[in-house]
DNA sequence: TTATGTGCAAAGCGTTTGCGACCCT
DNA sequence: AGGGTCGCAAACGCTTTGCACATAA
């Protein structure tokens, strides 16, 4: 079982401010991937207090601390604004509903182990990678 | 053989402007990955009069148009602008060399087939996709 | 001729930051 | 006690846009 947020803070040393202890309370209660605006709402709900400037503070410290990914969802045709999810979930990738927007997670050894073979082939040791996958519901059985 | 970029812009009916053909000259010579600034630095080195923000409306409208693709490179941590590549060149995916910010173009017929089956897994039909590797270079024979 | 595109400068948007007050350790 | 953190509002970097003028078709 892994530790919240809220510890893995502590392991780090990082400070722990009745903010960030909000901040990482909503993170870890998010299902989605929240923006800094939403995130901002949701730790109002529970702090009024909280200014979107220590959201985005605190965001950005948990990203470089490993404790959070940052990922931008926006189709390719346009930014899209930041969004966050606890890097301590198992790694998947996305694939992004371009009707919805909705996003979906999935995780598939075949292709984490062939990124892996890409990566050596081209001369490189992976440190990481993004996938996105954009796509529109399959409409089983004929035409709508 | 391919048309030219200025070619495809007919065939779209788009309205042939003195700067979007600069532009798209421009865009064609680069074999890199230019941002906004620097495709309007070329431009601007071949007709002088050229604004920024024509460039910033040229490209947005390519983009649209199916002639450019938009990447955004920046590792994980950070936002980094957009960078404009020519769509028409053969599909491929990139690899962001962490210590030097270079990127490499690859193109895998494998992991290509494998994202089209993870998609049709999930119930969807592909679309397109942004696949990003970062990694760092491989120190062959030894540790340097 | 006339809808479109352009340059300029101002506005927009998400994000960051300088500051004095405040809080965690 | 004292440095880290906060809220606020101003600044930031990239991008978009309103306007009057210029231009492609």
């Amino acid at each position: 079982m892994g530790e919240s947020l809220v510890d893995r803070c502590e392991a780090r040393g990082l400070r722990l401010t009745g903010q960030r202890r909000t901040i990482a309370q909503v993170i870890e209660a998010s299902p989605d991937h929240p923006d800094v605006e939403t995130l901002h709402a949701r730790a109002t709900a529970v702090d009024p207090g909280i200014s979107i400037a220590t959201v985005y503070r605190t965001v950005k410290l948990f990203v470089e601390s490993g404790l959070l990914d940052r990922h931008e969802f926006g189709p390719p045709p346009g930014p899209g604004r930041a969004r966050y999810e606890d890097a301590e979930r198992e790694h998947h990738d996305h694939l992004i509903d371009l009707t919805t927007s909705e996003v979906i997670e999935f995780f598939d050894d075949e292709i984490e182990a062939l990124q892996e073979r890409i990566a050596a082939r081209l001369g490189y040791r992976l440190k990481g990678h993004r996938l996105k996958l954009y796509g529109v519901k399959l409409s089983r059985g004929g035409s709508p």
